[in-house]
DNA sequence: TGTTGTTAGTTACAAAACTAACTAATACCT
DNA sequence: AGGTATTAGTTAGTTTTGTAACTAACAACA
């Protein structure tokens, strides 16, 4: 490559950032729009909706997120009323995380909102562009 | 694609978010460790320092930055004498922005380390691989 | 000329994120 | 048992970002 075609859009990183940046102002809408959530409440609200309950610390590393960011959401999603904690009986600094009804429902709905706010955005790729694209990127997030 | 498959990692925002940080952080070190530099500041200057003197408002546009995030990297690289504004005499609300020796001495030191670190990441994977990222996030980036 | 509108860039205030220090509970080791 | 180290999670203080209102320069047009 010369000297001339390196430019920001092909400086990996860079074009990462874009990228992720537009599709992330697309999806805000839902859950900030509508249910005041941060990207942050948003992921934890997703972890547990998906995975179950589980620990602010799995949480952390299965999100890669730092643990004052998900304390700080999990506050949040709490006074929203759509979990609960309880602590673990034969740990008591271990609280296990549950979505309540509510925050199942909310979950629900932002779970169907992502699915069709990624198939329109999968539109626009070939299936085999769709596979290049989702094994490079998690091969990134792991480096 | 069956419910169970959608997990975040399969969700476009969140991967491309996922991916982002990574190659970010790893970037990271080059400007702030080395030279304090913000990331927006990193941008400012990379654009200058690529593509020649302009205005703020155009570094605006081709980085997809808003205003007051460009002001404040401006300022930032002009008290650390990177960068010179000269107001335009035809019409006095533009200044245009170049880099000063030094800037240019910084700027040809990050370029640097950002084509190797580029490179780092690319041996990751196949010329085909990198077409096919390349293209595709471009293409987000532009929705 | 004067009024209205637009544009480039800055400033002020509020929201969010990062860092580091903290608390409380438990484990480990003597 | 008692002291030290870890671990889960929170809090406090600083830095950075986002939003909106602002200034200064110019344009357009009556």
């Amino acid at each position: 490559m010369s000297d001339e075609d390196f430019d920001l859009s092909s400086f990996l990183p860079y074009a990462l950032n874009q990228a992720a940046e537009a599709t992330s102002i697309g999806f805000q809408k839902f859950y900030r729009q509508q249910y005041g959530m941060l990207r942050t409440e948003w992921r934890v609200l997703f972890h547990l909706g998906r995975y179950g309950e589980m620990t602010a610390k799995a949480i952390c590393e299965r999100a890669t997120l730092h643990k004052t960011k998900v304390s700080r959401a999990v506050s949040a999603l709490e006074k929203k009323r759509y979990l609960l904690r309880s602590t673990q009986e034969q740990d008591r600094r271990h609280e296990t995380l549950s979505l309540t009804k509510q925050g199942l429902v909310v979950y629900a709905d932002l779970y169907k909102s992502a699915r069709s706010y990624d198939a329109s955005l999968a539109a626009h790729f070939t299936p085999q562009e769709r596979e290049v694209l989702n094994r490079c990127l998690n091969k990134i997030a792991k480096l």
